[in-house]
RNA sequence: GCCCUGGUGGCGGAAUCGGUAGACGCGCAGGACUUAAAAUCCUGUUUGCUGCAAGGCGAGUACGGGUUCAAUUCCCGUCUGGGGCACCA
């Protein structure tokens, strides 16, 4: 019987189903291990061959794990609010939970297509009410917490008001607001509004206020990635930023801990190194510059900030990782957006500073950032006044300095920073030279060694010791404080956008109250979650860029007051789902005690780079608070972390001809390949210079081809492996696109296209094609869907090819090419144990030593490829294992039932089906991993190659034990060695056992 | 721009802790079986020089340096592909 996947995978999934055998339960005696998948986000271009590469590896862990004796829980769900469904409901005005619903069905078919062992019963969808209560329950449990640096963990909101009461602030520094300051008297007298306010600075989860996109056009806020060169995405619109309130969750108060914990977690170097520089703790100074009273705007004299009060003018804080470069500031520059600008600015500057603003509202943080060759700035007309030798410092505004960094402003240090060199040569501002020979006046010296020179008292040290010597002198004026800065900002967690979970927060007298809380909770039947999200007729936004919910008056205002109408955003609920896949049906709590205790960690989390700092970071901080508020027992989630790389997508293009006639010169026309309108232009045409002959149309004319830059829509689907479109598979492509009528195809076939000079090899017209490596995306027409590889080559060859291709942590472009090879080893597997004629040919002989040693070996390298996550090479000794029993006409019994066990977790179709005519009643997903003998993996003598002075000559046998002194007397009686050693005495002689020889002459 | 990461034959990749570079697979070339095809099997396949041949000699892991008896692996510099940069998920 031959191997007919296609029969044998449906049996297989079937039986499965029926006998429920990826059932998990939270009682077992078996030690736990909880392996889970980044859930996917549902989109309309369904699975793509690059999302399974990590979800493959995550099974075949679990199903190790899982015949390796552990009781594992492998859940999948679905990431299904979002901002896409969405911008599908806006154009098409389907509604984002049909779409949604639509989209989870399609992918819940391609990965049972794929055949994983996933508990579907613990499925869990962020988008379903019995979900987002529990997201909603969670919020609120942030909104009620404040964190207490003393103690270093969140606590209720209820502890920091009985403080409150007792002794006002003095002793709880405000996160929210340095400044505020009040007494236990103070406290009481305060207005309900006004406690409410206060407390607003202290709470985890909290409001405030953040720049948005808002299009005037559009009439709502857009997400970065629906602004495109500056404009809307949709509709082309300019865009510009504004301030608007907003939900906010105080990750700033765990940044300490997000840090030091990380030493705990088994991740990449890499991964940790991203959040670390995210989080961006730096230590330096904070320093106080004076605005000169002289020169700067004398309305000022009463505007002052928290730090350098009482000095009687206006002090702009800056913060800095090098004071000792203090000597060496020449201009100070504030961002844009910095709330002392429109005070400081002269009357003379105030336009040029108001139509800079107006340009910097336009620009993105990112284009602020990375344009750096691009210098612009504007002259506020003001001074400040160096604190330590007291020079005028002009005071600029540019948009290089962000709002949200630091304290928004810095002082420029041109010999010793680039942007700031750049800066001041652009705009002509002398530079002091700090350095010594070290600038040259060309280039900032921003290494960090070497003395400082020209600094008054800093004058020769070192740099820590000038760094400790500046700030102690800055301390001293009364003008700087040593200080720890991040990087790391409070997460925007407010959307004005339908297609996510409603906050559970509701106004009465524009003061926001969670619903829990007595004033909604008590009197009205309002009070209880979830709040659901209500259906909507539009997506169109509110007034005022609010989100759409703000339409529906009847939801928006209650008897208890008025709901909040923006909506979470897209990692709310991603920032705590693998707690819920632990416990998921249970309504009264997010999930239990007893579950989260047992599962605990998850202990292998896998999932690509690009939710390093987003999703990664948040779910740290949310497990961080349910840990400190008593609910789960544990406070990191995901104790190894595991990344996969993308799988890309093969995009092909091809150049447009230029036709010039004989007769004309100077009249060019193009030919009009009438293919490339179904491709979509992509850059500039550029003509080749060489330009053949060429007929065309029966007249004589120069062809020219252009660079290939027309995408050639599918090309994966038409090309052959030389990158070329041959006119039968050109005529394919037509009929695929099927644009035109089946006469007018077969005339562009004949007549329109112009082909290549030179033949195929089959002796065919073909058009050569570029390829290039892109993002798999369904935009690009260069997407694969497993659906089509499964159907042709089966779940098992697809599995095994994808983890073939290359390690899980690389990035590799797809490519089908070498799928038949995984193919025909399965098929070749298959015929060990049945014959294409003589059907089932295992029998029950004795295995000979070298059998054992080819089937130990191989569980051996198995067992330990998958422990440190080399599937790749696993499949490669899978393919020597049968090639070898092949060889060795093996058809044995105590070799082939175990080799079934140890692929199972690979491919668990045709293991299953195998196991099942080996006699067993039982699955094989159950069965145990089978465990090696050392005997039959250990060699006794070794293959050395020797080599002499480091190049190998010769490979030459010994005993794995054999003494160094022995094989030093061999290898020097060698003919070819003493060749090599042209007669000089051994200077010294490397043995390795087990490894290699090397002789030195 | 900043942070992270990769670069090895025609292609995907292997070499796990500094120890024989190119395992395994694809592709390609030649052959066997077959009326034929499919399927299957066998041989060769980094490159240059040399040899009838077995083989021999040299070069080679993006590029340029360095450390070492020995470097794909460690260090410094350069080029280049990919991911992230706070409202895509």
């Amino acid at each position: 019987m031959e191997y007919n996947f296609t029969e044998i995978e449906k049996r297989v999934k079937d039986k499965w189903a029926k006998e429920e055998v990826y059932k998990v339960s939270n009682d077992s005696d078996k030690p736990k291990c909880y392996i889970l998948d980044m859930f996917p986000y549902p989109s309309g271009a369904g699975l793509h061959v690059g999302h399974p590469l990590g979800y493959i590896a995550s099974d075949i862990y679990a199903r190790y794990k899982r015949q390796k004796g552990f009781n594992v829980l492998h859940p999948m769900g679905f990431d299904a609010f979002g901002l896409p469904a969405e911008q599908y409901a806006i154009e098409t005005g389907q509604h984002p939970a049909v779409t949604t619903e639509k989209n989870i069905a399609r992918y819940r078919e391609q990965l049972d297509n794929i055949g994983f062992s996933y508990d579907w019963s613990r499925a869990v969808r962020t988008s379903d009410t019995g979900y987002y209560k529990w997201t909603q329950w969670i919020f609120l449990q942030l909104f009620h917490s404040w964190y207490d640096r003393k103690q270093n963990k969140a606590l209720p909101i209820s502890e920091l008001i009985a403080i409150f009461e007792k002794e006002g602030n003095a002793n709880i520094p405000c996160p929210g607001d340095e400044t505020l300051k009040f007494d236990s008297q103070k406290w009481k007298d305060l207005s309900e509004k006004e406690q409410r306010d206060n407390l607003m600075q202290y709470r985890l989860a909290y409001q405030g206020y953040a720049q948005v996109w808002w299009c005037e056009a559009l009439g709502t806020v857009l997400a970065n990635d629906e602004v495109v060169n500056g404009v809307s995405e949709r509709g082309g619109y300019p865009v510009e930023r504004k301030n608007m309130r907003q939900w906010f969750l105080r990750i700033t108060e765990y940044a300490d801990r997000l840090l030091t914990s990380l030493d705990t977690l088994d991740w990449t170097e890499a991964m940790k190194e991203m959040q670390r520089n995210w989080i961006g703790k730096s230590n330096g100074a904070e320093i106080m510059f004076n605005l000169s009273p002289a020169l700067s705007n004398r309305e000022l004299r009463n505007i002052s900030l928290s730090f350098g009060e009482g000095r009687g003018e206006v002090s702009i804080p800056v913060f800095t990782t090098r004071p000792d470069t203090i000597f060496g500031v020449d201009f100070m520059v504030l961002a844009p957006e910095h709330e002392l600008v429109d005070d400081i600015t002269t009357p003379e500057q105030k336009q040029a500073i108001e139509e800079y603003k107006t340009y910097v509202k336009t620009r993105s943080e990112r284009e602020r950032m990375s344009e750096v060759k691009q210098i612009t700035g504007c002259f506020t007309g003001a001074y400040a006044i160096h604190p330590l030798s007291e020079k005028e410092i002009p005071v600029w505004i540019s948009e290089y300095v962000l709002a949200g960094y630091g304290t928004g402003a810095i002082m420029g240090v041109p010999s010793g920073d680039d942007r700031d060199h750049a800066f001041a040569k652009h705009f002509n501002i002398p530079i002091t030279n700090i350095f010594g020979d070290r600038y040259n006046g060309d280039k900032a010296y921003s290494d960090k060694t070497g003395t400082i020179e020209d600094s008054d008292f800093l004058t020769g040290m070192n740099i820590p010791a000038a760094t400790e010597a500046a700030i102690n002198a800055l301390v001293d004026a009364g003008a700087g404080k040593r200080k720890v800065n991040i990087r790391l900002r409070d997460a925007g967690f407010s959307r004005q956008r339908y297609w996510g979970e409603p906050f559970p927060v509701m106004y009465v007298d524009d003061i926001p109250y969670g619903i829990d809380e007595p004033i909604i909770h008590n009197d009205w039947h309002l009070g209880h979650l979830p709040v659901e999200l209500p259906m909507v007729e539009h997506y169109k936004p509110g007034p005022e860029g609010e989100g759409p919910l703000a339409n529906i008056e009847d939801w928006v205002t209650t008897e208890a007051g008025q709901r909040e109408t923006n909506t979470m955003p897209g990692y709310a609920g991603s920032s705590w789902y693998f707690l819920r896949y632990m416990d998921p049906h249970n309504d009264t709590e997010f999930a239990s005690r007893k579950a989260t205790d047992y599962w605990n960690q998850v202990d292998l989390y896998i999932g690509g780079t690009e939710h390093a700092v987003g999703h990664l970071l948040y779910s740290r901080m949310w497990t961080k608070a349910l840990c400190d508020l008593g609910h789960i027992g544990f406070d990191e989630p995901f104790k190894k972390l595991l990344n996969q790389g993308m799988i890309q997508g093969q995009s092909y293009f091809v150049g447009i001809a230029e036709w010039q006639k004989e007769i004309e010169d100077t009249d060019t026309e193009e030919i009009h390949v009438d293919f490339l309108r179904s491709c979509e232009h992509r850059g500039r045409n550029s003509i080749a210079p060489s330009s053949p002959r060429h007929i065309y149309n029966g007249l004589e004319g120069h062809i020219s081809w252009g660079s290939p830059n027309k995408r050639l829509k599918y090309g994966h689907l038409f090309v052959d492996t030389k990158d070329r479109l041959t006119k039968s598979a050109y005529k394919n492509f037509l009929d695929f696109i099927g644009d035109y009528t089946a006469e007018k195809r077969l005339e562009m076939a004949e007549n329109q296209v112009l082909w290549e000079e030179k033949l195929t090899e089959d002796g065919e017209q073909y058009i050569q094609c570029k390829m290039e490596v892109e993002k798999m995306s369904k935009s690009k027409y260069n997407v694969v869907n497993p659906d089509d590889i499964v159907a042709q080559y089966g779940a098992d060859t697809f599995r095994m090819y994808e983890m073939f291709l290359g390690p899980i942590d690389v990035s590799k472009p797809w490519d089908t090419k070498g799928i038949e090879g995984v193919h025909r080893f399965l098929k070749k597997m298959w015929r060990l144990y049945s014959d294409e004629q003589k059907g089932w040919i295992v029998n029950d002989e004795t295995p000979t030593d070298d059998e054992l040693r080819i089937l130990h070996k191989t569980v051996k390298k198995i067992g330990e490829d998958i422990e440190r996550f080399s599937l790749n090479t696993s499949v490669s000794q899978f393919m020597i294992c049968v090639n070898d029993l092949t060889g060795l006409n093996c058809h044995k019994r105590g070799i082939l039932e175990p080799l079934v066990a140890a692929i199972c977790p690979f491919a668990p179709h045709m293991a299953e089906e195998l196991w099942h005519q080996l006699g067993h009643d039982t699955s094989v997903v159950t069965a145990p991993f089978p465990a090696y003998e050392e005997r039959y993996v250990t060699d006794n003598t070794k293959k050395y190659p020797v080599a002499v002075n480091g190049k190998t000559r010769i490979e030459m046998e010994f005993p794995i034990d054999a003494e160094e002194a022995v094989v030093l007397q061999e290898v020097l009686a060698d003919e070819t060695i003493q060749k090599w050693m042209e007669g000089k005495p051994v200077k010294k002689f490397i043995y390795v056992r087990g490894k290699m020889i090397n002789v030195v002459a």
